[in-house]
DNA sequence: GTAATTGCAAATGGTTTGCAGCATC
DNA sequence: GATGCTGCAAACCATTTGCAATTAC
């Protein structure tokens, strides 16, 4: 595992650990392919994957420790209405995503005019803001060529 | 029914007509509340509004309206994966949202910063953006009033 | 030993679909 | 009169939940 990734990693368990939740060996797989993939997987996906080591493994089990990161905000769900939700444990917080409508492929380069967005708004509406959404949809370049 | 509404209306029925598609009672009445709000309403509240007028009217044909719509490009659907999807017949455009995480309110104020951010994205990636979405999600003045 | 977690199966909820009867054009 | 629309009920599908058995600590 990349050293990168190893840190996250042991960063997770660790908080984990500190607010008496168990890491058991599904839950550590979890984990551990979350933050091996820079894809932002869906559940299912993350599912497919942890099956590889733990055949037993359910789906529940994956969505509640998802849910469970999701809450003390290890991870962001990107979620969509239709279709599945996709996960990033290696950038927690809002950012800018542009998402491949025919591939599902999903990037997070970084964009300079998103900065101050969010100040702009709470200024013109008096909102209190928390977080936000910034996804662009297209087509991916490898898409394009396939036609 | 204010006379920007009352275009709206127009300009969506005569599509519809060019288009060979029927406007009945009941459609033409999801239409008619589509334009008179400002709200971003989901189907739910649209069926609620159009029962007054046509009791019998089902929640399906709701649907089927409002699919339509967005298939013509003629609403913006917001969809969210956690609660009811919410339409837009007067700006049917992508455009920035402030969104109540405690009331639903939707609000949809001019944001200078967000022009070229599509374009932005498209040259640091390579994609072919057709569309956006760019939510802020916080308290809205109102609630943080009451507390 | 105790409290949390697992895995199964059933429930959820917004949305979609199939189809018989009806209404618009 | 032909075609599209309505309304009902059933299907969908990602996600959540209840609960008995298991396991981490």
């Amino acid at each position: 595992m990349d050293p990168k990734a190893q840190a996250r990693l042991q960063q997770m368990v660790e908080k984990l650990k500190a607010q008496r939740f168990r890491i058991t060996p599904q839950r550590l797989a979890v984990l551990e392919i979350l933050v091996e993939s820079d894809s932002h997987p869906s559940v299912e996906t993350v599912y497919a994957q942890v099956r590889k080591r733990f055949p037993t493994t359910s789906l529940a089990t994956v969505y509640k420790t998802v849910t469970l990161l999701k809450e003390m905000n290890e991870v962001l769900e990107l979620g969509f209405h239709n279709t599945a939700n996709r996960y990033d444990a290696l950038k927690p917080y809002p950012h800018p995503h542009v998402i491949c409508t025919q591939c599902g492929k999903i990037l997070d380069p970084p964009l300079e005019g998103a900065h101050g967005l969010a100040q702009e708004m709470s200024r013109k509406t008096g909102f209190l803001i928390s977080s936000h959404r910034l996804d662009f949809y297209g087509i991916c370049p490898d898409c394009q060529r396939r036609g």
